[in-house]
DNA sequence: CTGAAAGCGCTTACAG
DNA sequence: CTGAAAGCGCTTACAG
């Protein structure tokens, strides 16, 4: 193979290889004419420098890993596609590895990142367990994590404000005068869906609505859950009038099902989403969601590994917003329904 | 920073750091004992091999370049996926770069390639051009190309058979009943839109259809693209019965103004995507369109990709067919306008 | 301003 | 079976 080396420089322009390396560095220990000679021989000999051996001695990559569970989920590509923008902005150049969130997939790619010496890692929307996070903690680089499930002490993340957003979307349903509205969660025990199931229970307490458990029920954050879930919920007597659900994906299922059973959304029921996925804009009806800035957090959170990489000791945390996007799954319920609950 | 290296290694196991190396590669060089006291040693103390030193002195570096115009769109996401999957079995790392189909971008990826050492480069659905691909050929490392819009004549590729399957799309319309078929392209020039349109042309005339031109409308790849060439198709007198789209993307904008205007899908008008995105079996009513077996594409490129790094001569372009998935966008078009259309 | 030297962490002929 | 040596392609003190 025919890659061109500093020592090819070297050789055409009679110079010794350091001479060489300084003036491809515009050092300013380097004549200007030689430097002039220099980059000129080696723009004509198509020289491109090997990161790989510059890594070595300085013992930066500009390489980061970002790990995530699936890349096809549009949550996580939006995101990604945040973390890569800055990323190559700033020279970085970015390792992706699905973990299908499997275990040992995940120690597999901690392990590749690790030999190939990134300077840092990013995990987005994982569910990174203990072990996972101590073999990460393991390889000395900054990691910073992105609405992850378990925040461990030392780590840096981006996280979403659940509580306020989901509050938020609840009291939407709650101005609209609803009074039965139901929770489809994503499955039991996650950070993020205890979280929006608390900001739930803080609307309606704060409204002064009696939390009823029967209309709480857990999906996958998934459409299949979405669609399990919004059955048992149809089949409640009387069935809400409105569901917040965990995520777009689950309101997708309880969408379906709601059109499956007859039911007019949002005449008959009123449905709200979170995260805002692109294919919230073209469910019929369009779905009233919680809007999170996915590539906004991916570029915070890589603008955040930055600084650590750094040096710069910055903020644990960052938390960002969620903002209600108000479509047309959304309206008031029907007359005769609205003060059929009872107010505590 | 800590990171241990096979000199440290070998000064605890007391022997030089080629015995280290060549116990930890399982030589047969070295003697049991040795050999497994000495990775012992090296598991005790967290080693991790070097790949970036290992690189530089085998020159393969193990990593894949893989340039998408953006990660975000749910298609790449998918082959992305599959590319990862093969990759990382067979201990490939990736990396990622979205161009946001910008030459200037496009250049500084190839670059960043390059300097990164890569293996081989994957490109999913560009619309390269000719600067860049003689920039990627440059580099001397195999290249597969994904439903390439500007296929060259060195390259190899993974290819849908567009002709083939919008040919199906379109029959399936035409044996519904329907002879006044729309087709919304892509932006004009590029290949895979042509040849979408060949087949579309290919069906009407097996079928005897005569073609007509006003039936034939841009729009962007986009739901805002396929929004415009819908309100344009429903302005014709008569309006098509039916519209086969170039992609879902499309087809999510074509739906959303049949809804708009009042009519209804397929009842009043039939419609067929192409890509079987997710999101198709979402819309209401679900999508009927082209699979593309994206993460088998993803799959079939990485594992051409390996052939040629093994130095396998493989073939130029593996070919995949689309298949027909049939929804309910599709149905019979309503008996009075069924035979409005003169056959040729 | 320029070159010779050392070294980053490995692999792998070459001797023994 | 084991070690000393050379070298991958760079960067960067150290001399001059």
């Amino acid at each position: 193979m025919s890659t061109v080396s500093i020592k090819d420089i070297a050789r055409v322009a009679k110079v010794s290889h350091s001479t060489v390396s300084r003036a491809l560095h515009n050092s300013p220990l380097v004549s200007r004419e030689t430097a002039e000679r220099i980059r000129r021989i080696a723009e004509e000999m198509g020289y491109r420098p090997s990161a790989v051996a510059r890594s070595l001695v300085t013992r930066k990559t500009k390489t980061i890993g970002v790990v995530v569970t699936t890349i096809a989920d549009p949550f996580i590509a939006e995101v990604v596609s945040g973390i890569e923008e800055v990323a190559n902005d700033h020279g970085y150049s970015v390792f992706l590895a699905n973990s299908n969130a499997d275990p040992d997939r995940e120690i597999k790619v901690v392990h590749s990142f690790h030999e190939r010496r990134v300077d840092g890692i990013l995990v987005t929307a994982s569910r990174v367990g203990a072990l996972y996070m101590n073999h990460l903690s393991e390889m000395k680089v900054p990691i910073v994590l992105i609405n992850n499930q378990h925040p461990g002490e030392f780590v840096h993340s981006v996280m979403i404000d659940n509580v306020t957003a989901s509050r938020t979307a609840t009291e939407h349903l709650i101005q609209l005068g609803h009074r039965h509205i139901a929770y489809i969660g994503d499955q039991f025990g996650y950070q993020s869906d205890t979280e929006r199931f608390a900001g739930y229970r803080q609307a309606l307490e704060r409204s002064g609505l009696t939390f009823q458990p029967e209309l709480v029920v857990h999906g996958d954050g998934k459409p299949e859950g979405g669609m399990r879930a919004m059955e048992r919920l149809l089949a409640l007597a009387p069935p809400p009038t409105a569901v917040f659900c965990y995520n777009d994906m689950t309101a997708l299922g309880a969408l379906r099902v709601a059109r499956m059973r007859g039911l007019r959304v949002p005449e008959d029921i009123s449905l709200v989403g979170f995260d805002d996925l692109f294919i919230a804009s073209y469910t019929e009806p369009p779905l009233t969601t919680i809007r999170q800035p996915k590539r906004q957090m991916g570029r915070q959170a890589m603008a955040l590994l930055l600084q650590l990489l750094n040096g710069e000791n910055s903020q644990q945390t960052i938390w960002v917003q969620g903002e209600l996007i108000i479509r047309a799954s959304t309206a008031p319920p029907r007359k005769e329904e609205a003060y059929a609950h009872p107010r505590s």
